[in-house]
Parts: structure tokens; C-alpha cells; sequence
DNA sequence: TCTCGAATCTAGCGTTGCTAGCAAGGAGTC
DNA sequence: GACTCCTTGCTAGCAACGCTAGATTCGAGA
């Protein structure tokens, strides 16, 4: 009895193993250097253990966006809360979201460029971190915008966030104006 | 002599040969199956060739991107141009760029997902069909936002723009509200 | 007709994600 | 306490990838 429970956490401690060494990996490298022999090397299993644990090198990255959605709910109800006023809130979330980005840009490739495994925008399938994440875009707008089109407006928000800041960080923008888009998008949605 | 211009033009052809051949390729299968070897067959000669048309794989797909830019800013323009009044006229553009995105989901991506290759926001360097596009979007815009902080407010447009497209290409949004959100982003711009 | 250089191919390197099939070792049964 | 059996993990290898070195063919110019 005992000893299927520590097997059952043994293989937990594991799994987090895979996920830790998969996103220092690609933090450190970036996601090319993420190869399936590089990760067995680094958690000091054989290739194999992984494919017991994870249907493949996507459901891998899948794991660590996952891990991605919750850390930026986190950051971004913190930042929304703090603020004194509506508009304040905001922007702050904005600023959070933005930083996210900056500085986990690996994480953020492989939350919303990469792991197609993960489904959204749909109640029942959508991982409760993710749901929370757009949760907070929403209240921090509410005040804002109105209820009226709440989903809708919270939708081209984060669009535009999201638009903002891989465009930037493919350099297709230039990283000299950012502050400034983002004070203009601000603007656009009343803060 | 003649037979030195002869040897140049065979030698386009084929170069056009190799972009269609992994355009074509790209669009029915996805950029997955474009390989130097399905290419090297697709076109009837060895791989090394497109070794000594283009750098490696990359260079073949910022080709594929930059026939996608030409073509957008042709779409744009045609669209800007053609419609009564400047609010008609961002909503046109805004609609040709959204059915761009929509109808070569492929070109898309190797535009603004891939093909780090191409350099973009600098004079000098980004190829005409880029700043063309990105004109476009700037002339529509002057009537409605005036001229102060044009250029970031373009930049503001396009990455909402384009977060929406990629948002709603990798399901990260339903397609479901689409044209609803087009409406409610240029609503906050003006048109 | 011969020579030389350019153009092109064959063959192969190192790496990738993934898997089949074998060996070890502990859990449960008599 | 000995014996199955099943789980667990490993070794080895497959097919495919991007890319390149070196051989080979072929045609232009002397």
C-alpha cells in the first residue's frame, strides 16, 4: 500500500524533474537546445522516461506553458489589486503582463507561439490558470469599459498586449518606443 | 557573352522555381513538410543546389515572406484607396489584412512568426514591400488619430491587428467573435 | 581536339524525435 | 523462503532532418 504511494510520488517528483530541466534548459539556451537526449542527460534517466511521463517533446513545452499561465495570473492579479484606482489597475496589469513577457520571453514562446496541446476559450478544457489569467484582464477592465461587450473588449485588449509584445520581441518593432505604445494603447481603453 | 545571360536567367528560373516549389509545398502540407529533400525533388534537382541559391532553409522561407509582404501591401493599398472616406477606408484595410491572414494562414506565419531573417523598422535595411505595407497602415490612420504620434499609433494598430490574426489562428481566441472584435478594435480607433 | 573551370550529383555526417525489445528487480503467491 | 510475474528502465536503432565534402560531368574557350 505504503510503497505504491511512494512510487506514485517518486514519479510526481520526477515528472517535475523533466518540467524543471526542460524550462532552465530553454531559459538558458533557448527551446532548440530542449532536445530529448539533453533531457535525459540533464535529469540522469534515459531518453525513454520521458515518453513514460509525457506523450512527447510537445506535451513537454506544454507543461512548462502551463506553468507559464500560472506564474503570469499570479503577477498580473497582483498587479491589478494593488493599484488605488481603475485606471491605475490597468495599467499596472499592462506593465506586469508586458514585464512577464520581457523577461520570460522563452515562456511566453511556448504559452503563445508554440503548444497547440493546450485548448482555449472553452470552459470545461481550458486549464483553470489560463481562465484566471483572462479573468483578471477582464475585472481590470470592467470599471473601464462597461459591461457591455466586457468579453469582447477584454479580448481585443489582450490581443493588442499580445500583438505588442511579439512583434517587439521578434524585433519587428523596435524596443526603443515600447513604453510609449504601451502608454497610447492605454489611452485608447481609458486608463 | 549571350550565353553568360543565358546562364543567369536559367539560373532565376529556378531560383522562382524553388520559392513556388516551397510556397506550394507550405500551403498544402504546412511548413513542417517543407523539406530541403521534398524541395530538392519538388523542383527535379539535387539538395545541394538550393544550397547555392539560398543560405539554408531559412533563407528559402524569408524568400516565401517577402512575396507575402509584396502581396499584402498591394491588398492594403487596393483596399485604403477604394474606400469613400477615411473611417470606410481603415475599416477596408483593417478587413483586407484580416482576410489576408486568414486566407495564407502560411505566408502568414513565415511573414511574422518565422524568418527572424529579415530585418524590419530600419530604413536602410527593410525591404520596400515591408515599409510599403506598413505605409498603408500609416495613411489610413492620419485622417482618423492626425499626425501626432503617427508612427506609434500605426505600431499600436498593427500589433493589436496582428495579435488578434495570430490569436484567433492558433485558437487562442474562438473564431467565433472574430469579425465582432475587428469591429470593436476600430471602433477604439476612430473608424 | 584538348584543357580547364563551373555546375551538379552522390554519398554521408551529425543530429533530431521517437520506439521496439530486452534485462533487472521488487511485489505478491504458494 | 522460493518462485512467478509485472513493472520499470535501459540499450540499441529507425527514419528523417539540415547541411556539406568530394567526386563527376559537361560545356566554353584556346
Amino acid at each position: 500500500m505504503a510503497i505504491r504511494e511512494r512510487r506514485e510520488r517518486e514519479r510526481r517528483d520526477r515528472e517535475r524533474l523533466i518540467v524543471n530541466a526542460a524550462r532552465e534548459l530553454a531559459e538558458a539556451e533557448g527551446w532548440d537546445a530542449v532536445t530529448t537526449r539533453r533531457l535525459a542527460e540533464q535529469i540522469e534517466y534515459s531518453q525513454p522516461v520521458l515518453y513514460s511521463h509525457f506523450k512527447g517533446k510537445d506535451a513537454i513545452m506544454a507543461a512548462v506553458a502551463l506553468e507559464g499561465f500560472a506564474e503570469l495570473a499570479t503577477l498580473m492579479r497582483a498587479a491589478r489589486t494593488s493599484a488605488p484606482d481603475p485606471r491605475a489597475s490597468l495599467a499596472a496589469l499592462a506593465e506586469a503582463y508586458a514585464r512577464f513577457a520581457e523577461t520570460h520571453p522563452v515562456l511566453y514562446e511556448a504559452m503563445f507561439t508554440n503548444a497547440i496541446e493546450l485548448t482555449f476559450a472553452s470552459p470545461q478544457e481550458t486549464p483553470p490558470a489560463l481562465q484566471q489569467g483572462f479573468g483578471e484582464l477582464r475585472e481590470a477592465l470592467r470599471p473601464l469599459t462597461g459591461d457591455d461587450d466586457l468579453d469582447a473588449n477584454t479580448e481585443v485588449f489582450w490581443a493588442a498586449l499580445h500583438g505588442l509584445m511579439t512583434l517587439t520581441r521578434g524585433s519587428r518593432l523596435p524596443a526603443e518606443g515600447h513604453q510609449h505604445r504601451l502608454a497610447l494603447l492605454l489611452h485608447r481603453f481609458g486608463a
